[in-house]
DNA sequence: CGGGACGTTGACTCAAATCAATAACCGTGG
DNA sequence: CCACGGTTATTGATTTGAGTCAACGTCCCG
């Protein structure tokens, strides 16, 4: 699987600028990361105070930069403010593994801490704007604005979460499966960013999209013909509308081929498999 | 892949006891917890007291019991004192896919913080220690002594960066691969906990691995084989012993097949693909 | 000793990687 | 303006790695 994915980033563009995406940087503060991230202080007028004093810079990154390159000394967490992120390990050979995608709210290079470098690199998919607060002022903040203690926690939690669910993603039997639970999740995600769990965007090409569904991309595009033949998908390009949200969720949960239950005295089943071309059969395992 | 996996763990014994494995607990201090991660607060004797002052629990998970199930309310952060634990998720069906392992020094339970209940379960692989931290503790250990918020952020990006790992295992291309990279994250981390790199016993059986590898448990019995033929291994049942790690690293990088590099003018190579039986013939691609 | 869980090996089939061709699109430059 | 190279997306043909089914040996526990 996983075709090429090669430097699918512009790499002209980023080897002609600085390495790291440098960039008239803006000011705000821990008040404003704050209230980004969910928590307005509203209660604790005096944590609010010192928030509004702590300065943390504001960096804006154009589509196609680097705001992190894998290997390098980390030196600050990123919180995104505007666009997105794209979280890649690359080997040597120049092959690319994405492992997250990175919206607003999100942080960046917390998988640095336990170490000195970067063990990931972090590319902005569109122009994009980044809090940054260095690793040196992480003690001081959390010791003086406990809410930001708290969200950092919050946040790094919710990366973990997410990487978990990549892996729930990879994990998936069929290519369709992958794709369908990809989606499913990304729907929840704009969900809870507010924005339609229905029709989406997709941020990335079909390389990057199969490096994280750890498929060839010749199968991606298949598997999207596929969900669409089967209605429950729209797709055009990186446009994307889900038809039928409930049929699709049905159909992501056709995980690994049927099998007797855990020790359930259960025989029925099959017997419904075989004939046509493969996916259209797995579909008819839907509820209604 | 991925075949049954259907409840490895003991249901019967989980269920006849209370569902949160609970056992006679312990006390320890948040100085004791420090201590195992590696943080002896030399330098701060006054951290040093207040630390000895705070109580946590310390509890034994006898092996095969959930010290987390997934989906029960989430009340404390664990930190792995003795034994391994099993990260998994489990859907409906009972199939399970296997996140991450989790030994000595190592938080479990961090990926709650970002909601209510626990997304995931933790299973004591072997009979198991862990120090308990109330989440509603957590403010104030971080606030009493700062190296405990320290030492909770290392951790937490830790368990982020093991995950991201697991994703590199699942992102290679054949289930040799898989095995190989996933053998030499097992050494990496032995060497960090200061034991042997070259020889290890795995604490899980052929199917938790198969779900931790994204394969069926049959194939990879057949990887083990295959890298044993190859000699870069020997394996007897989950006692495991490297013969020649760098053969074993060459091996592992090979992932996707090989393709003209990033632009550059090189058309050499293949020429020598095709012919034997697979796996063998990757061999050849080693260095020497 | 029989039942159960586990590990290995073989045979068969098929889903997806690979190889290849085409089309659409974009920015550039003549 | 259109031609040109470059990148991306889609679709088809071919091959093969691994999922699946099945049989077998081992070990452990009651």
């Amino acid at each position: 699987m996983i075709n090429p994915t090669v430097l699918t980033t512009p790499v002209a563009a980023v080897a002609a600028k600085p390495a790291v995406g440098f960039s008239p940087a803006g000011r705000g503060s821990l008040a404003d990361l704050l209230h980004m991230l969910g928590d307005d202080l509203a209660e604790h007028p005096d944590a609010r105070d010192a928030a509004a004093q702590l300065a943390v810079g504001l960096r804006r990154v154009p589509a196609g930069q680097h705001l992190i390159q894998m290997g390098a000394l980390s030196v600050a967490l990123y919180f995104v403010h505007t666009g997105t992120f794209k979280i890649a390990r690359s080997d040597e050979d120049g092959y690319e593994q994405v492992l997250a995608l990175a919206g607003r709210g999100e942080v960046i290079g917390y998988d640095a801490l336990c170490v000195q470098e970067n063990p990931t690199s972090a590319v902005a998919l569109e122009d994009s704007t980044v809090y940054v607060v260095l690793r040196s002022d992480l003690a001081t903040f959390s010791r003086q604005v406990p809410a930001f203690g708290r969200e950092l926690h919050r946040t790094a939690s919710l990366a973990l979460a997410r990487t978990n669910d990549l892996v729930d993603v990879m994990a998936a039997v069929s290519s369709e499966v992958r794709l369908a639970r990809f989606l499913l999740q990304l729907s929840r995600q704009m969900t809870a960013k507010g924005q339609s769990s229905r029709r989406f965007i997709l941020r990335m090409g079909r390389r990057d999209l199969a490096s994280m569904l750890g498929v060839a991309h010749e199968t991606v595009s298949r598997a999207f013909t596929t969900l669409s033949m089967a209605r429950l998908l729209h797709v055009n390009d990186r446009d994307v509308e889900i038809l039928d949200i409930e049929g699709l969720r049905a159909f992501s949960r056709c995980t690994r081929r049927p099998q007797e239950e855990a020790g359930l005295p259960r025989a029925r089943r099959l017997a419904t498999q075989r004939g046509d071309s493969r996916a259209a059969a797995r579909l008819q395992a839907l509820p209604a």
